[in-house]
DNA sequence: GTCTATAGGGTGATAGAC
DNA sequence: GTCTATCACCCTATAGAC
């Protein structure tokens, strides 16, 4: 592995478990086994190694998401395929969730503009399962409902869990390993759950 | 209004927008319109300070919810109940949910450990949620069901969207009170998603 | 109780040797 | 590319006047 690697590697671990402000360039240089200077020789400012890191995080948490909503699968396959996609992700990234919207709550303005710079993709996509919705209803499927509210049940099912994860951990006292399969044991019941509140 | 109240609430504005770390006293002082050594006066320290506020938070948001879940309500009213409770505390305090998890992720050890002083119930209220599933469930009114389980759904409804606020409402473009709106909006359906989940 | 001034320590960033 | 040394600033906390 590079340096250059070693150290976003590094990186990624501080921010992802200190947030912005109280991760300490110190740490990571500590992290990576090297020294403070290569840091700023390499990535010139903690802001700068931050923002590679953010995006890369955001893109490698939505990716996929949209390609799946914008697929042409009817709705109720539609659920599945999402809250799947999310959980396998989640499983693998445990700590993005709280990361992302932690730094977005510190710093709206600028985050918010960041994330339509990168990605405009959400409302089209929302746009797109009204339409389906709208469709599938008139066949008779399933009941009328919005694309955005459907949206955010998946969304608060399958993330939040991860949001209050050393919460959850902390009174259950699970370990990390066992937090993980209680989140992926509750997929069939998410999928459950939301497919009974859509189906007529 | 004494000093000692205006500090605390402006400390409280400054700590559940930034977050311990990025909060600055001297931004506190500004927001109290006072000066920064008058701080250290009234509470001693930055920390000191932030303890009193993040109690009072804790608390706050879960003071009220042991009392339903514990009460002798059938499961079915005793979650419309929660949610109605929950969707009202949220929307008095929006800013709770994010500040409690974030400080949780930055500090696990250290919080937990206040909160399990602090705060030992959650794990009897969700014994006693089993205990009353099971009872239900015996008498043929309703699925059985993990007790932990409808606790974290129930949570990730009305949390989640709070959590995410800032990126709802910057994706979407709806203001404070919008969004506020949205949220309460959503209780009947939450309500019916979770019944409809538990009954037969 | 409230202020000004300043101590004291930490943190991001840079200069310069190798 | 990698290091040591150090600068310059920021932030919490305290001392001391009023």
């Amino acid at each position: 592995m590079t340096t250059e690697e070693q150290i976003l590697q590094a990186a990624t671990k501080v921010f992802t478990e200190k947030g912005f402000a109280a991760a300490r360039m110190d740490e990571i240089a500590k992290e990576a086994g090297i020294n403070r200077a290569l840091l700023h020789y390499y990535f010139r400012s903690k802001e700068k190694m931050f923002e590679i890191i953010f995006e890369d995080k955001f893109r490698s948490f939505f990716a996929g998401i949209y390609g799946i909503l914008s697929s042409d699968l009817p709705i109720l396959e539609k659920i599945a395929a999402v809250v799947d996609h999310e959980l396998q992700t989640l499983v693998k990234h445990p700590e993005i969730p709280i990361f992302i919207l932690n730094e977005i709550n510190v710093n709206p303005e600028r985050m918010i503009r960041r994330i339509h710079r990168e990605d405009a993709s959400i409302p089209e996509a929302v746009k797109m399962l009204d339409a389906q919705i709208q469709k599938e209803f008139e066949q008779g499927i399933i009941k009328r409902i919005g694309g955005f509210s459907l949206v955010i049940e998946i969304m608060s099912l399958c993330i939040y869990p991860f949001v209050a994860k050393n919460l959850i951990m902390g009174v259950t006292g699970m370990d990390r390993e066992a937090f993980l399969q209680f989140a992926l044991s509750r997929k069939q019941e998410i999928i459950g759950i939301l497919q009974n509140g859509i189906k007529l």
